[in-house]
DNA sequence: ATTACTTAGTGTAGAAAATACACACTATAT
DNA sequence: ATATAGTGTGTATTTTCTACACTAAGTAAT
């Protein structure tokens, strides 16, 4: 990321797209910047690799300091490197999506310094971005919408439990697009990785779906076969 | 790459993977250290990112110092920075793969210092290679593998005029499978990317097949549909 | 000129997968 | 009891995938 800019020849930093799912609309984590350059606007997150650390460890550890989440989906996607993307220096950043539920319960933990204020902002109304990152935000969801045809991530974005039409709804959120319901269903069964649990939604004032679990099991035995979406 | 060592905290480096194809083998290219660490093993090409570069420029500089080859189709796909990759220090490392007609021309031109000797080697028999190389090989493969399933990347590895049976060979040497020769022609030509030349293969000892072009117009017309393999 | 050799080039039938499409069921709230 | 809102299901059609074998064309040797 971007704060602080020892005086070195360049600078390596992560930079992250968090990606949540209320369960109603797709967000990502933003941040409004305290700091020159970019004072007040609009950031990913993102810091410098410690000494010490692996790409996949720093990744994890912007997260956790600004959400408290541990164990998340995190995966590294592309490096931006131009010689202008930061006004200051040479900034090299890898970028890194996530992919994270968010539950009711406390899924921010206030911030570090050069962050006024960290929020989920919905991907249909973004605000303009600093540095260039948009088009690393852009570049992560071109990504997911690549890889949630084939691999099994849109669970990462649901609660353990689910159902169908909540997993579908998912997957209408990132592909952009409208699915039909049966053939969706009848799709996402035949690859045999979901478990039918004996229990039902709770608390809608309608009929009350089944719920289903995401069979890690299963889904190992598969590997080799791809999914397609 | 790994032959400088500034007295930097960490040092940011491009390797690339570079697939050159014969007509008959899919090989890589390797070089002889000539250097401590890893002194006398193979190694893949790199070098460090100049201040001024892109990185995309870098790894086009990287390629034309070994090659003299320049225009080439060049895409960077993963990054390895963990702490202990390099005996000697940090340093990340932003993996590219390339793509390459090796004709019978001028395709070495010689080497800078730090190796002894560059030698395009099969796939098929790689040698023991020094730091992480392997894994990143492994990695690069799997990335051509995914993509020429999707992108028309076949071509970069052919001769501009081509026919039907060089390019499955091609297919045939990445995916590492035998594909059948009725059923691939159907559907390559199907994608209607190919144009067809009146011009006949020539120097062959039996019956001369037609030559193809990949038709780039052709291709960029039909973008937003994705070619399926 | 004949023959042997090598690769080019082609079609079809059956199986599997993708698509398009509409209504009855069930739980809750009033 | 009735209204409401989302759940859950089947089929026919089209498209794509797969498996499979022979003739045509050109070259080289005799």
């Amino acid at each position: 990321m971007e704060q602080i800019l020892p005086h070195l020849d360049s600078v390596f930093s992560i930079d992250c797209v968090l990606f949540g799912f209320d369960g109603k609309e797709l967000k990502i984590l933003l941040i409004e910047r305290n700091e020159e350059p970019f004072k007040d606007w609009w950031a990913l997150p993102g810091n410098i690799v410690g000494a010490d650390e692996s790409l996949d460890q720093s990744a994890a550890r912007i997260l956790y300091e600004l959400t408290g989440l541990r164990g998340i989906y995190m995966e590294q996607y592309y490096a931006f490197g131009d010689p202008g993307r930061h006004p200051q220096g040479r900034v090299i950043t890898l970028a890194y999506y996530a992919l994270i539920r968010l539950g009711g319960d406390k899924d921010l933990r206030p911030v570090s310094t050069y962050a006024k204020q960290a929020n989920w902002l919905p991907i249909t109304a973004l605000p303009k971005l600093a540095f260039d990152h948009q088009k690393i935000y852009d570049k992560g969801l071109e990504k997911i919408k690549r890889r949630i045809k084939h691999q099994p991530i849109a669970f990462e974005l649901l609660p353990e439990k689910f159902t169908l039409t909540q997993l579908q709804h998912v997957y209408e959120l990132v592909l952009g697009k409208k699915l039909d319901k049966r053939n969706f269903r009848k799709k996402i069964v035949s690859f045999g990785v979901l478990k039918e649990l004996d229990e039902k939604q709770k608390g809608v004032s309608y009929r009350a779906a089944t719920l289903y679990r995401f069979d890690k099991r299963k889904y190992a035995k598969l590997f080799g076969k791809e999914i397609s979406f």
